[in-house]
DNA sequence: ACAGTAGTGGCAGTGACTGCCATGTTGGCA
DNA sequence: TGCCAACATGGCAGTCACTGCCACTACTGT
């Protein structure tokens, strides 16, 4: 759940505490001015620290927005482990989905929809994606196999962001379904 | 065929050999010494002219390197217009395939190789591909059928610059066949 | 021959990111 | 309780990608 997990240490939970700030106030400044007009030292200023201090917890600007987003994929990726049916991915979908209710949903929504309208972030989560994918990087057909999830689960978070965002109800699951089925018309045609 | 036309515009002419000559500087030291250990004033010395000016050919350093796989891009996505059946896109690899027959192809393998390796610059060609993409940008439909595609062309010639840097034989249009015979079995699965 | 325009280089400046060192804090241990 | 080792932070200087501006040169059409 992403919670802060009640340790004894001090300093972990000063770090954690440190890290989320940040966080926050990269996402700030980033939806209400765009990450490209928004410098490092804004960022630091606005989390307390230094900008040296920032680069100890982000090797880039980009990354410290993008820390629900990752979380969301080393989920959902640690529930897809071999290459399982497509049933069973859908279900993964739908677990991580719940595992990710209440303030992480929210925050991976506000995330996905700044995606959407921010062109420098989408190319540095495009680039975290693919890095974890070539990371992997076992045979050719795991690595399609995977690539290609990683795609309908793509198209399927942009879509439901921008419902969302337009006040709409949507169903990231049936809406994920739905790609895959375009993805299934599109490979059995001749 | 990417050749320099015999135009009589003699700037015309001076201005594609210096980008040529940029972009083969890149790809030697590239190739040498991976691109995040080469400067952009390194490059512009090897093409002879000066670092501002070699902002003036390319918006990057990567950028530099990857002009054949680009045009490689362009010219097949200007075959696959609308979205049409496998055995169509599959045609139109074979047709840009010939198309680039010769020198280019070797240049396209050269890069290809280099991607597999470099990951800073494998970074930046994921980042042109997906801009592409993004520009696109039609219905929900269209954007999974694009994708889809680019995943598999982008597996199919990762592995067909594998088997040739290895001195194997491999044909691309084949190894393009069977990435997609995964992406069609997976899809089918229930 | 002459104006207009395109191509180039130099320079100064911004901003991302890193290595190094000094300083303060915390946790374990005698 | 007091001390030492490990950790966390800040500041500073430096590198490098990339941009705007200005002057200069070279090509082009008349």
């Amino acid at each position: 759940m992403l919670l802060v997990t009640d340790t004894t240490d001090l300093r972990e939970r000063r770090r954690l505490a440190t890290r989320a700030d940040i966080e926050a106030a990269a996402l700030d400044l980033f939806t209400r001015q765009g990450s490209d007009r928004t410098t490092v030292d804004e960022i630091a200023a606005a989390a307390g620290v230094s900008p040296r201090t920032f680069f100890r917890y982000f090797p880039t600007k980009e990354d410290a927005a993008l820390g629900t987003n990752r979380a969301f994929d080393a989920a959902l990726a640690a529930r897809i482990d071999g290459p399982p049916s497509l049933a069973e991915i859908v279900d993964a979908v739908a677990a991580t989905l719940a595992e990710f209710d209440g303030a992480p949903i929210d925050r991976l929504l506000q995330v996905r929809c700044l995606l959407n309208h921010d062109d420098n972030l989408r190319r540095a989560a495009l680039r975290l994606e693919a890095e974890r994918c070539w990371e992997v990087h076992g045979d050719l057909r795991t690595r399609v196999m995977n690539e290609t999830v990683a795609v309908a689960m793509r198209a399927a978070l942009d879509e439901w962001a921008t419902h969302r965002a337009a006040g709409a109800d949507a169903d990231l699951v049936e809406i994920f379904r739905q790609v895959c089925a375009v993805q299934r018309e599109m490979c059995s045609r001749e």
